[in-house]
DNA sequence: TCGTAATATTGCAATATTACGATAATAAAA
DNA sequence: TTTTATTATCGTAATATTGCAATATTACGA
């Protein structure tokens, strides 16, 4: 019990899903809020900008980077980061084909 | 330890992530993309259709309903949900007013 | 090489989510 | 009223997520 069940829907509906995990904590949301208004970022900022530690920051960036939500690279010591915009209007793309069919309403 | 500090974002942030959650299940899209196909829909068809139980599935409903995201009202027994589209537009809005201001890259 | 700065990983405690059986509640039909 | 159909709620087991301290890793500079 308590697993949920993804071999029941489609693989559209899991992708979806799991994008949208990585919004559905406001920590990643702040974290890529500020990315997206930096161009480009270094993870120790988002320490002191977000008011988690260390390490939670850093799971939260591997949350968001395995999502495909983040291009970085490392600039010697320090990891740059910004979005990846194409995967992000992916994900808004498969949102809207899912619910703007509709435009009328029952209730 | 283990829980969400949502007093450290912004309102808008943390209304986000709720939203967020609401699409961050499989089982809960699938139930939108049915009800969005259906314009109006019964809450047993969607047992039959996803494959959980009618516990579970009267639980997601609640959620997505707490978020805003549904329409529903009583016929009889049966109980007939269609999409709230406005909050769902709202939820794009939101999304994009975050997101679409980086036009560039920085990697 | 050694020390340091930056990031990643591990292990764990606290909490949240998921799923379902059992049961309650509600409204129509018999 | 009793039965039946439909949805909601409760209790609980299994699993997932969150957050952090401690530790590991990596890359640079002295």
């Amino acid at each position: 019990m308590g697993v949920t069940k993804r071999f029941i829907y489609t693989e559209n509906i899991n992708e979806i899903a799991n994008i949208a995990k990585v919004f559905a904590h406001p920590a990643r949301i702040a974290i890529l809020k500020y990315i997206s208004e930096q161009e480009g970022c270094i993870c120790n900022d988002l320490v002191d900008e977000i008011g988690l530690s260390q390490a939670t920051i850093s799971q939260h960036l591997s949350v968001i980077g395995d999502a495909g939500l983040l291009k970085g690279r490392f600039e010697g010591k320090k990891k740059c980061y910004c979005l990846n915009l194409e995967r992000f209007e992916e994900f808004q793309i498969l949102l809207n084909s899912f619910f703007n069919k509709t435009t009328s309403n029952c209730c």
